[in-house]
DNA sequence: TATTGCTTACGAATTAAATCGTACAAGAAT
DNA sequence: ATTCTTGTACGATTTAATTCGTAAGCAATA
């Protein structure tokens, strides 16, 4: 069982920009975040080298400006949160969550195709 | 459109308690979230005050001990705070959120039946 | 009446997260 | 060679959340 960080709120804006790129520097993170917020340049390398220490992005440093990565997966951090929500706001339900989620916003006809195609194989089992 | 208040994570769990109670004191309160966590009593007081003050929960203050009620309901604050999940985390894709969900933590035969029933809803529309 | 127990009120300390200012290094441009 | 630009490092400040200590009110009771 590997030891979960729980990403704060910045960090995982920062995280989003990473799974998305694969690979980024300061500055190239900086200027997506500046798109929603106003926070300036050192503050994103601040934070990204906090990562660094909680091992939440792994960096490589062999050059002066140094390249940023992700260290933990998209799916791991979805499933950890995930997690954590049904058990404090849905009482350990996940289908509370899936019911409220889909009566949120409703999918088009193919992602209710997949989530079908999901049920399916749940029922088989 | 109301203003929405996010609950903090502590508030959030004294949140639960009061869905679960529909009123309760402040020592009532307490009593549960000592099971789990082992801050004081007056902490809880000040945070129900704080919740108090934000709207969060409203208080009959007229006999000496005070009785708190939640003051936002439990299907609002789940749909904000899996809103903003969906957004943060699963880009928008309420799809992915359900996905997700459900290969988590299988559900048993009713609750699937809930989500198929739920599904073909969605599909008649 | 005095003591004890339970209550609210609230300022203050602590802790955690986010932000910034400033120093300094290195390479590019003048 | 000097200046400009772009980068990292990192201490310090700010802001938000949590926690607690202590005072004071009130009612039951010794």
């Amino acid at each position: 069982m590997v030891k979960q960080i729980k990403p704060t709120e910045s960090e995982l804006e920062i995280l989003r920009v990473l799974w998305d790129k694969s690979a980024a520097t300061v500055r190239e993170v900086h200027e997506v975040l500046s798109e929603h917020k106003d926070s300036g340049y050192t503050t994103t390398l601040k934070l990204l080298q906090i990562m660094f220490e909680k091992g939440l992005v792994k960096r490589d440093d062999s050059s002066k400006t140094h390249i940023y990565r992700a260290n933990v997966s998209r799916e791991n951090t979805q499933q950890q949160l995930v997690g954590k929500m049904i058990d404090s706001l849905f009482g350990g339900s996940s289908t509370q969550l899936v019911m409220q989620a889909l009566g949120n916003q409703t999918p088009n006809k193919e992602e209710l195709e997949a989530i079908q195609q999901m049920l399916d194989n749940l029922k088989k089992q």
